[in-house]
DNA sequence: CATCCGCGGTCCACATCATGGATCCGACTT
DNA sequence: AAGTCGGATCCATGATGTGGACCGCGGATG
C-alpha cells in the first residue's frame, strides 16, 4: 500500500521531459501518500494533495494546469481525479481558466490571508531577507518550515545567475532530514526529538529515499548543532549543494530555516563561511523582526 | 439529505451567545451541504468546509479554535471533526497552537501565496480601496467574489464608527445574488445567467433562506442595471443595508464587486447616491489597476 | 475525406473507506 | 470525591468514493 503509484511509471516516463523542467510536481507527488489507510481520511489527503499540485503547476504555467498533466503527475486515476477537482472547483478552492486550464480559485487566495493571520509570521517577515540572500550570493535562497515530522518549502528566491538549482520549489514537502533547511531545524531538537523524528518517517525514507543514509543525517546535525549552520554536500539531489540555518523565534515550537543551494563549486571552502555568517545575519534579523511584530499584533 | 444539521440545532442553541458575535462561522457552517450525494465528493467537500471554519474562527481567535465549537457549529459528529483535523493537520492545512486550540497551517500560507499568482489579482489591487472607502464613509466596505453559482466575501475593511455589521466576514460564502456585493456582480448577467442562477440555487433559497424573494431579487438587479448600483434595504439581515457597484475587468467573466454596509439611517436619501458615487470611484480604479497589473506580470 | 489520437468528461458495479455512537481519559471545577 | 467538560480512540456498519471502461470532440495526419 504505497507502491501503487509504481503502475503508473511508464505514464510518467512518457513526459519526463515536461518533469525534468518541474520537478516541484514531481516531489509534491511522492510526498503524498502518508498516514497510512485505516486513519478515515485518505480521500482528505488525496484531495489536498492535488490542490496543492494544481497550486505549484499553475503558479508556473500563466493558464492553468491541464487536466492530463495532473493525472500523470499525481498518478491516480483520471475519473478519480477529474471528481475530486470537481469537488475543489464546487467548494471554491479550485477555477477554470477561460482556456481549460485548472488553477487556485477565490477561496485559496482567502484562506491564505486568514492564515497569515493565524499561523507563523516568519513567511512574510523574511521575504525581504530572502531577496537580499538571493541578490547577494546569486544562488536560491529558501525558507523552510516545519510542519509535523514533515518540513515545507516555504518560500524561495533565485539569484540572477543561471538558475541551477530546482530540486526545490515552494510548496515542496518532504520528511523532516530531508534538505538542508530540513536538517538545520533539527538543530534545534534534542537527540531523543531527532530519533523519534526519523523513527517516524522509517517507513517513508526507506520508500523513498533508499539512498539516503539516516546515520549519515544525524552526523550533519551533531555536526551543525556545533557550527550554527549545517553543510549537505548534494546528499539529496544530484549536484545540489546547501547550506541552511536555523531559524530561532522566542519560545516557539515549530521552526523553521533559511538556506541557500547551489553547485558544489559554490559550496566549498570559504564560501561556505561566508554564506553561513550571511544566513545567520539574515535569521537574526528575521527573528528581531517576528518578536517585535508578534509583540504588537494582539489586537 | 441536506437538513441533518437540524438535529444539533439544540446545541448551538446552547451556544448562541458565542455566535451572535460571530455570524460569520455562522454563515459559513450553512454554506456547506451542496452540491448533493452522488457525486462522489463529500468527505471532501465536508473537510474543506472544515478548513474554512478553522480559519474563520481561528482568524478572530488568536490562540485558534478549540475543536468544541468546531463541532457545534459544522453541526457534524465530534469523532468525524476530529478525525478530518488530523487528515488536514497531516497535510500540514491546520496546525494545532501550544493550547490546544486549532489555526491554519503552513500549507494553506503557502496555497494563498501560490494562488494570488494565479488568481484573481482585484482582491490584492482592492485593498487600499476598501480602506479609503472604510475611512471615508466609517461604515464597512466589502469586496465580494463570484465562484460558480456562489459568492465569496474576499475582503473586508470596517470604518471606525462602532461596529454594526457583523453580518459578513471574510471567508463567508452566499448563494449569488445574497447581499448587495452579489446582486450587484449579478448586474453583469444576461437575463438568462440570472434566471439560470436563481435556478441552480433554488433548493438553497428555499431551504436556507426562505424570507428571501428572488422576484424581489431580480427587481433590484434590474433597477441596479439601470442605475450603475444595488441598493439592498436590509433584505438578509436585520438592520442590514447595504449598496453595491460591479467591478468590471477588461473581458473576464468572473466578477467581483465593491459594497458598503451600514444601518437603515446612513442608508437612504442622497446618501445613497453619495456613496454610490464612491464606490464606481474605486471600482474604476481598482478595474485600472488590474487591467495594467495584468499586462505586466505575463512573466 | 477518412482516420487516428489526445484530451476532457461521464458511467456504474464493487468493496474500500469514511462514518459516528459509545467509551475512555485527563484536567479542571464545585 | 463526585461532576463536568474537552479531547481522543475504538470498531461494526453501510454509505461513499473508486477507477476501469467508454463516449464525444477537435485537431493533426496520411
Amino acid at each position: 500500500m504505497g507502491n501503487e503509484a509504481q503502475t503508473h511509471d511508464l505514464d510518467r516516463m512518457k513526459m519526463r521531459g515536461r518533469i525534468m523542467r518541474r520537478s516541484a510536481s514531481f516531489n509534491v507527488a511522492h510526498a503524498v501518500d502518508d498516514l497510512g489507510p485505516g486513519t478515515g481520511a485518505q480521500s482528505i489527503q488525496r484531495a489536498l494533495s492535488l490542490l496543492g499540485l494544481v497550486g505549484i503547476i499553475s503558479s508556473e504555467n500563466p493558464n492553468g494546469a491541464p487536466l492530463s498533466e495532473i493525472v500523470a503527475i499525481s498518478g491516480r486515476p483520471k475519473a478519480s481525479v477529474h471528481r475530486m477537482l470537481n469537488a475543489l472547483i464546487a467548494m471554491g478552492y479550485v477555477e477554470r481558466c477561460e482556456d481549460g486550464g485548472y488553477r487556485l480559485g477565490v477561496q485559496s487566495q482567502i484562506m491564505g490571508q486568514l492564515a497569515q493571520k493565524s499561523a507563523d509570521p516568519a513567511i512574510e517577515e523574511s521575504e525581504s531577507s530572502l531577496l537580499r540572500l538571493a541578490e547577494l550570493t546569486q544562488d536560491t535562497a529558501f525558507l523552510t518550515m516545519r510542519t509535523g515530522s514533515y518540513s515545507i518549502c516555504a518560500r524561495r528566491e533565485d539569484g540572477f545567475g543561471p538558475i541551477f538549482n530546482n530540486a526545490l520549489a515552494v510548496g515542496d514537502r518532504h520528511p523532516l532530514g530531508i534538505g538542508a533547511g530540513s536538517l538545520a531545524i533539527m538543530t534545534q531538537f534534542s537527540d531523543a526529538e531527532v530519533d523519534a523524528s526519523f523513527d517516524a518517517n522509517s517507513r517513508i525514507f526507506a520508500d523513498r529515499y533508499p539512498e539516503v543514509s539516516v546515520p549519515r543525517l544525524k552526523e550533519i546535525i551533531r555536526r551543525g548543532r556545533h557550527d550554527g549552520f549545517v553543510h549537505n554536500p548534494g546528499l539529496f539531489a544530484q549536484g545540489s549543494w546547501a547550506i541552511g540555518v536555523p531559524l530561532r523565534v522566542k519560545g516557539r515550537k515549530p521552526r523553521a530555516a533559511l538556506s541557500i543551494a547551489s553547485i558544489e563549486e559554490r559550496m566549498t571552502g570559504a564560501r561556505v563561511f561566508e554564506l553561513a555568517e550571511l544566513l545567520q545575519h539574515e535569521a537574526r534579523q528575521i527573528a528581531e523582526a517576528v518578536n517585535s511584530a508578534s509583540g504588537e499584533d494582539q489586537t
